[in-house]
DNA sequence: CGTATCATGTAACTAGTTACATGATTCA
DNA sequence: TGAATCATGTAACTAGTTACATGATACG
């Protein structure tokens, strides 16, 4: 119930962060397509009807000549607290890389230490996990053949290198107290 | 339409690797929880219906003194010959992580060529995906402020150590023909 | 004696997909 | 001229979730 309607607050953080179109945001989205399935076109327009009939998202119509309008959306305050309650919220131990991915996106409407927090909560989790599959991969125990033994050691492999990257950017983040952003239009947590 | 019914053929993988109970995929799916999303029982057992249903699957009851019933399930030649199907289509370019690890779980299943060629497919995408991350990770151009900059260099650094995984899969199972798997009931693709 | 694990299921719901529909512009 | 990209949308469907229901055994 908490991380549910997850595209819906994915799309209000990339707004916060800055104007754009149903098409900006599927394009940002496809360029992340590797880490996060980005959403279909169905659901993105019709998450953003949705915010709008909530009122965390007001619109507006922008024609161009030549080229088919486009229809620029801007979040409410109502929508900055909706966004701010959902990241306020933890991720569940058990909800793999979306959930965290998706809070990473939105990184910029975290304030410095609710970044911080977060990414050490990650960092928690992945080394939870990391210790788990450690013995299964490296182990080749007989009760596993080659095939089924792959999974482990991919896991891990991925475990370690994410382990690395979270320690040094929470290294460079406590160095760097917090030039954030410069420009401040963002809810910060 | 490839990849959809995308559990169904998960769960009918394992089947063909091991005689298991909805409840020992579970147990199995969860300690990989990490990597892929793990499904509900709801949907675990629903999903195990309806191979039943479409004769894919067969099942026995074993009552066991104490403990509840258990329900194994059998991979019919039916289901082998489905399996087989599924694994022989090529991943999506687009489709991320989930896709490639479901077919990874299920690498027993694969001829030793099979499991190369997929590995193959995966390294080349992933290779693609890494060089378009990779300007924009390295190069802090202004136009991006740290925050939006994060996700990119997570995806870099995960893109990077998957492509040394693969590299290093690949070259083992290059050198070792292939003592593939001892007791052989799988349907090699 | 209560909680966790084993074990299976159903019903109501929601999120998200695919396929379809439209239409202009740019580029090879 | 035909394909790709820009741009938005709807309707039908499917996959998957949550919440509920049941019941036994083991462990502390």
């Amino acid at each position: 119930m908490g991380s549910a309607v997850s595209i819906r607050h994915l799309i209000l953080g990339l707004l916060t962060q800055q104007l754009m179109s149903g098409y900006d945001i599927k394009r940002y989205l496809k360029s992340l397509s590797w880490l996060i399935v980005s959403p279909s076109f169905g659901s993105l327009y019709s998450a953003l009807h949705g915010l709008l009939e909530d009122g965390l998202v007001t619109m507006e119509v922008a024609p161009r000549q030549g080229r088919p309008a486009r229809k620029i959306y801007t979040v409410t305050e109502a929508g900055r607290q909706a966004l701010r309650k959902w990241m306020g919220q933890p991720v569940a131990s058990g909800a793999s890389l979306r959930a965290f991915l998706m809070r990473l996106i939105l990184a910029t409407s975290f304030s410095h230490t609710g970044l911080i927090s977060h990414l050490q909560q990650r960092r928690s989790h992945v080394a939870v996990h990391q210790a788990a599959l450690k013995p299964i991969a490296e182990g080749l125990d007989g009760t596993m053949d080659l095939g089924q033994h792959l999974p482990f050691g991919y896991g891990l492999t991925l475990a370690t290198a994410e382990l690395a990257w979270l320690d040094s950017t929470l290294e460079q983040l406590s160095q760097q107290p917090y030039p954030w952003r410069s420009k401040s239009t963002t809810a910060s947590l």
